[in-house]
DNA sequence: ATGACTAATAGCATTAGA
């Protein structure tokens, strides 16, 4: 079995504690990290590998950055960066072959406010995306799209829709770009298996949000034809959002037939 | 009605997050 995980950790050094020791607790055969805030030459690389794991990266200075571990062997970078903006330079997307799969991590961006031009970025970076994936799809390879996708599919995946109505997570034309994803042949792994909703990825640290389970899913695994008839399970490790110095983030995980 | 908290920077206040 493999198990891909995803892990928003809001900062690689800060959380490196936390980050060492969900691996070793939880061992995912490989682990995308979002939002690393790192450049490549601050990433604690000898850290990780003296558990057992190689790695490759996109990072970029104070902000975004995304990373691809996997345990006992080093991902074959395919790219980094997403075609259609030649003068945008945020590291939101790194992909690689690993374990005879084709593995995207992304880092989508979060657009508020809204409206405006971080929700224009926003949409834009969604459709060069979007184009990315069906390239992808066409190549009919066990693939898996998975991170943090800042966009909340569905109300049922919001403790307060209402709450949340104004915000560039759960507009219309966010969700809309979602959906054009999975309309391409793209499945999304934990809604499947939770097709009633509930399950959150992200608590907002301000307001007691873990306290009160105000959360919504924005962390996504969306799986090729080709490896969506190989899934087995899903999970989210909701329990090491609620440790000491914990990401707002929990992981997410799937499980497939090797 | 508002804000709440956290991380990184080369800024000890500001930006960004979601």
């Amino acid at each position: 079995m493999i198990t891909v995980a995803s892990f928003n950790v809001n900062g690689v050094r800060a959380r490196l504690p936390r980050l060492i020791e969900w691996l070793q607790e939880t061992r995912p055969s490989v682990a995308c990290l979002q939002e690393i805030k790192s450049q490549d030459d601050g990433f604690p690389t000898a850290d990780i590998e003296a558990i057992g794991y190689r790695t490759i990266l996109h990072g970029q200075k104070g902000f975004n950055g995304v990373a691809i571990l996997a345990d006992g062997t080093a991902p074959v970078a395919v790219r980094r960066g997403l075609d259609g903006d030649p003068a945008d330079e945020q590291a939101r997307y790194i992909e690689a072959e690993v374990f005879g799969l084709r593995v995207a991590c992304i880092y989508l961006p979060n657009g508020n406010p809204q409206p405006g031009p971080k929700f224009d970025y926003k949409l834009r970076w969604m459709e060069r995306l979007r184009e990315r994936m069906r390239q992808i799809r066409d190549e009919e390879v066990p693939a898996i799209v998975t991170g943090d996708f800042n966009v909340i599919p569905e109300d049922g995946d919001v403790w307060s829709p209402a709450a949340m109505a104004g915000d560039a997570l759960m507009q219309p034309e966010s969700r809309d770009a979602y959906a054009r994803l999975l309309g391409d042949g793209w499945t999304d792994a934990i809604a499947l298996h939770n097709p009633r909703g509930g399950v959150w990825t992200f608590w907002d640290y301000q307001a007691g949000a873990w306290q009160r389970d105000h959360g919504f899913r924005i962390d996504h695994a969306l799986l090729s034809p080709e490896l969506a008839d190989r899934l087995i399970a899903t999970g989210v490790d909701k329990a090491h959002r609620g440790r000491e110095k914990a990401s707002d983030h929990a992981p997410v995980w799937v499980r497939i037939r090797s």
